[in-house]
DNA sequence: CCAACCGGGGTCTGCCATAGTA
DNA sequence: TACTATGGCAGACCCCGGTTGG
């Protein structure tokens, strides 16, 4: 915290005086630099800090890459003042993996301390990735999506470990796949930190009375990639507010969990706790009782996903349309579509006479495919 | 043949804070 | 003390089609 505000203040007061002994100096780099002065208001003498240069080398290397300098500096500014660096051979090693030029500079605009990676370095790390994927491009593709996940983390030895203490679990070839590809910051994470979240899963499990822990675990991870790179605290959260808001016994909890009710358990508590709120007032206001309320969200957990905006938006479709609130009840996977595609399916069935009173919503709960074939008949049907 | 049931698939980073380290 | 490594947070759905039972 503190150093964090002492950082703020010096960009606040940026200007001062010169040194000209530095390293590396370049002139390209010389109205960037920002050599500090700053009195601190707390204390009654003036304190002076020089802020350490940034290295007009590589700050010309980079910009002859096309890295985004400003976006550089703002992320990890003390990668630019750093006299050893390796953006040469990074870039090097990324475009034999086939990245062009143009993703080069991205990645290290995003993550400018990728360079201080040394090319053995990265080798060694591109060995323990293959080991999982197939390709280059696949793991090229991973790291433009996310650079920080492939090189936060300098400890390779901890990869590997995590690589063995996932395949461990019962994770199978395609399992890893998926996680790594969904999300690839649980392996940059401390072995010490996915196995708290394992260990958490399977206490939860013993002492819901789980009969095998283990796959129980196993289950919640493949289903939802998000949760080891979520806190402990928050799906313990989640859980307890499953628990509380729904009422449930362990064997409810136990099935809530195994089935949809793991896809929503990494989001974010108070997003959750504010999507329920407003998914109940909105269905008790349109007549539905508590237990019916209970019940949609046990049936059909991902309506903790949706976010109150959109949901109102869709049921104000509906209800548009005098579409009882009841038949939403008994379908709920509608929510899943886009208000959209709910607007333009509700128009398209007005236009052939389509009675939904008499029919219910079902029909609006299928692929396009299947949605325009059913159409095209009602239109034949006249 | 068809509606209804139901599981699966894509996708999810970029930032901040801070303990630890050189 | 600057910098690194890493934990943690906010943000937030939509769709396809195989199978099955009538």
């Amino acid at each position: 915290m503190a150093s964090r505000v002492t950082t703020q203040v010096m960009h606040m007061y940026p200007g001062g005086r010169l040194f000209s002994f530095l390293p590396n100096f370049f002139p390209a780099a010389l109205l960037k630099i920002n050599y500090l002065r700053f009195s601190t208001s707390s204390h009654e003498c003036s304190t002076e800090i020089i802020q350490k240069p940034e290295n007009g080398v590589l700050i010309n290397n980079l910009t002859v890459m096309g890295v985004d300098i400003k976006m550089a500096r703002r992320r990890q500014p003390g990668v630019l003042r750093k006299l050893i660096t390796h953006e040469k051979c990074v870039a090097e090693f990324l475009r034999s993996k086939g990245a062009n030029n143009k993703t080069i500079a991205s990645i290290i605009s995003r993550y400018p301390r990728a360079i201080t990676r040394s090319y053995s370095h990265l080798e060694e790390r591109w060995q323990l990735w293959q080991s999982i994927f197939k390709t280059d491009s696949e793991i090229i593709n991973i790291i433009q999506r996310s650079p920080e996940s492939y090189f936060r983390s300098s400890d390779n030895e901890n990869l590997g470990k995590n690589i063995s203490f996932l395949c461990s679990l019962g994770l199978t070839a395609d399992d890893l796949h998926r996680m790594l590809t969904t999300a690839p910051r649980t392996f940059s994470n401390s072995l010490e930190l996915n196995k708290q979240m394992v260990t958490f899963l399977q206490d939860l499990a013993v002492s819901l009375g789980v009969e095998n822990p283990y796959e129980f675990v196993k289950r919640i991870i493949t289903k939802n990639a998000y949760v080891l790179i979520r806190s402990t605290k928050r799906i313990k959260t989640n859980v307890e507010f499953f628990t509380e808001a729904l009422k449930l016994s362990n064997s409810e909890l136990i099935k809530l969990l195994q089935g949809h009710g793991g896809e929503v358990l990494d989001l974010s508590s108070d997003y959750m706790k504010r999507n329920f709120i407003n998914m109940s007032e909105q269905l008790r206001s349109l007549g539905c009782t508590p237990e019916e309320v209970k019940k949609f969200f046990i049936d059909y957990p991902p309506a903790f996903y949706a976010s109150s905006e959109k949901v109102s938006n869709k049921i104000d479709c509906l209800l548009e349309k005098e579409i009882n609130i009841k038949q939403l009840l008994k379908k709920p996977r509608v929510l899943e579509f886009s208000a959209e595609n709910l607007k333009n399916r509700i128009k398209e069935l007005e236009r052939v006479g389509y009675d939904f009173r008499k029919h219910g919503i079902t029909i609006l709960d299928s692929s396009r495919r299947r949605f325009e074939a059913k159409l095209k008949k009602l239109n034949g049907d006249g």
